[in-house]
Order: C-alpha cells, then sequence, then structure tokens
DNA sequence: AACTACTAACTTTCCGGTCAGTTATTTCCG
DNA sequence: CGGAAATAACTGACCGGAAAGTTAGTAGTT
C-alpha cells in the first residue's frame, strides 16, 4: 500500500485551500450542508478532518468559501456579456443563451444552485451573498437591456424585469431538473439545445416589428 | 399560567396526525431536512416530542408524509386542467397560466420544492416519488397538449416537451425566488402578473398564424 | 536541529429515538 | 347517577451514536 520510501503525507501549505474547497464543493452539492461530513471532505481533499482546520475555522466557513469561489468565474461572464450587448435585444439573447448554455453545462453552478436554494432559511446571509453579488447583477443588467429595447420601441410594453426572468428560467430550471430529477430516472433535458429553442421562442414573442420564424432553428 | 380546572394536555388521537404534518412541513421548508428538529415540529403541532412516535415511526417517514400531502390536491389541479383542454392552445396555456399563479400564491408548495431539490442526494426515492406522480405528470400533459397543436400546424415546430418546460419555468423560479431571495431584500415578483404576462409572451412566440400583440394585456 | 504542516485519537455537543410513568378519558359497576 | 377501575394518549427525562471541533504528538522540510 504505502511505499518504503513513499512519504505518508507531504507539506503543500499553498495548495490545500483550493483543494479544500474544491473537494467541499463535491460533497456539499452530493449531499446538501448538513449532510455533508467533514471526515469526507477531508478525504476527497486528500489530507485528515484535523488539517481542516488549519484552513478554516468550522464548517460554516467552508461553505461560505464554496459559495463564494462559485460566484466568482460568473461575475466575470456576466461582465463579459454586458460588455457585449449594445446592438439590438436579439443579439444580446442569443448571446445570453450561448453563454448560459455553455456555462452551465461545463461548471458545477448546479450543485451550488442547490445548495443555496435548500440552506437559504439557515444561512439567510448567504442568500444574501448570492443575491446581492451574483443574480441581481444579472438579472439587472438583462433587465436594463430590456428596458432600453422597449424604449427604442424594439420591444412590446411589460415589465422587464418579468421579461428578464421569463428569459433565464428555463436554463435554471433545466440545471435544477438535471441534478434532481434525472439522477432517478427522468429524461434528461439538452440543455444548450434548450436554451436555443426557447431564445428564438422569446424572441418571436417579445421583439416588435419582427416576421415571425416559422420553423424553430436547429 | 395554568388554571386549576385546565388540563394540561388533551387526548386528540384523530386531529394529531394532520397538525404534525402540518408543523413539520413549515419547518422543513424553512430549515430543510436535516436542520429541522423534531423538538420543534413538535412543539408548533402543539404536543411533546414523544407523541411524534405515536403517530410516525420516524423522521424520515415525516417527511415523506409532508412531500405526499403536498402532492396531493395539486395532482387533482393537473388533472382539471387536462380534462378542460381539448380547445386550442392559447386557451389551455392561460388556463395554466391562472391556475398555476393562483396555486402557487396560496399553497405552501414553494417551501416543499425547495425541500426535494435540496434532498434529492440523499433521499432518491422521495425525488422519485415527487418526479413520477407530479411533475412528469404534468410536464407530460402539457408536452402531449402541445405536441398536438403542433400536428394541428397550430404550433411552430422544435421539441414539445422542451417548450412545456418553457412554459412552467418562469412560474416555478418566482416561487423559488420568493422562498430564497425575497427574505434577504430581494425584490419580489408579482406571480400572478408573472404567469399572465409569460403566457402571452409565449403566445406570441409559439402559435403559428397569428396576429403578434402590439402591448402586453393586463 | 529547528520548524511547522500534518495526523489521529480524543472530547464535546447535539439530536433522533426510547420508555417508564402520568393524566385525561371511557367504561363499568354499585 | 356517581365513583372507581381500566384504558391509552401523552409527557419528559434519558440513551446512544454520529459528527463537529480540539490537541498532543509525529514526521516531512529547510
Amino acid at each position: 500500500m504505502l511505499e518504503p520510501g513513499e512519504p505518508k503525507f507531504r507539506r503543500r501549505k499553498a495548495a490545500r485551500p483550493g483543494e479544500i474547497v474544491e473537494a467541499a464543493m463535491a460533497v456539499f452539492a452530493e449531499r446538501g450542508y448538513a449532510a455533508a461530513g467533514l471526515e469526507e471532505i477531508a478525504r476527497r481533499a486528500g489530507i485528515s478532518k484535523g488539517s481542516l482546520y488549519l484552513y478554516f475555522e468550522t464548517k460554516e466557513e467552508i461553505f461560505h468559501a464554496v459559495v463564494a469561489q462559485a460566484i466568482g468565474p460568473n461575475i466575470q461572464a456576466i461582465r463579459a456579456m454586458i460588455a457585449a450587448h449594445p446592438g439590438p435585444l436579439e443579439e444580446l439573447l442569443r448571446l445570453v443563451a450561448e453563454r448560459v448554455g455553455k456555462l452551465i453545462e461545463t461548471l458545477p453552478v448546479g450543485g451550488v444552485l442547490k445548495m443555496v436554494i435548500g440552506e437559504a432559511g439557515n444561512f439567510p446571509q448567504l442568500a444574501r451573498v448570492w443575491h446581492d453579488d451574483l443574480v441581481a447583477h444579472a438579472l439587472g443588467a438583462l433587465t436594463d437591456a430590456i428596458r432600453a429595447a422597449q424604449q427604442r420601441g424594439e420591444v412590446r410594453s411589460g415589465d422587464p424585469r418579468a421579461y428578464a426572468l421569463e428569459v433565464i428560467a428555463p436554463m435554471l430550471l433545466g440545471v435544477i431538473w438535471r441534478e434532481t430529477f434525472v439522477p432517478v430516472g427522468a429524461e434528461p433535458f439538452d440543455l444548450p439545445a434548450l436554451a436555443h429553442q426557447h431564445i428564438e421562442t422569446m424572441i418571436d414573442g417579445l421583439v416588435a416589428g419582427r416576421p415571425k420564424n416559422r420553423e424553430a432553428a436547429t
């Protein structure tokens, strides 16, 4: 099991926190906060439970780090989308669909989303951070873009914030579906295809003075 | 505190199970499964912890009862909608919007939804029941209606199951929003209004050979 | 040889579950 | 009809296990 010259551990102070957060994200996503054991997080991170406490004070602090880490890259993606949206709304929506469709396929955002939803009652400050730093930004940017398009006469009237929710909801629910029901035998959704189809539907429903597509594009 | 003739408890065998399930639903919805304490459930139900075990074997059984109870009335609502859908798709969609918009305002379905999402990893059989008995029915019925409308040439081509998800997603996400982010200060959505606006948007996007609304209706 | 990242066994706390005893209610008998 | 005996709904103190958190000592590293 252990080679003679093989040390039974290595000192790698710098690399530990990242490894711990990554392992914790996986376990939290699978089990939820309460049912996630520190022993298992430590095992997956390749260290002992005691070592966790060299880098984090409590379990809750690990949880915070996981949520914070899940926010970071997404903020980047949102800023990038905002920066690229001066054109007509159609373009922005298609861009959103493509980016979001790919993001949710790759990043483990689904598991974290489940956690935040499930633990919002127990850790309100966490839900607040997630909302203020990520969700409100994303929804706000989209709302602003839709409101601007309305003022240009490009989009029908109606609550722009509600329109923004309508745009992103199927993708998010698709992620939740994948995490919740697919493991118990439900038919999965092709998320990028869903995103694409939904945006085309919404464009035909939203955009004023535009000939409707007869066929949904591939 | 206690009047002389006032008994310190009453024997009300018949009424207990319902009261327990109702109290448990509230606590589970607030705290999630693991963080919900039997002591608190008992307190809110007006009995002692020991009495819980006169009516349920384990905590998990209480949890199952809560989920089952949350499914029941919704199944009724779905069957009613299916029964009333022979007309054109527009009518069905408006009916769905109205029913769902009202259901989610009144029933505590949001809390249960949170639970099922959050605990799907720990109780797969629960997620399976929820899916098979409720979600798959609802989505399937809507998918069938959309597919039929496509065959009548009433609705554009595309994956009908994805269209069904697109239709219901904003309402569900609105409920999740209310349960997750509104308590920490997020702007709430007017759910019936959201449902109505979304259906009108989807109709304009989905239905073929139909003049588009210029204005979103009230 | 000094330093400290790291481990593993330990302590503490909490909570689901149990049970012996208590009290409201019903039944039965005088 | 009234009071005592029987019944079972109910309580609350207790138990055991699991998991968060601690620490004394070990072993890589410099």
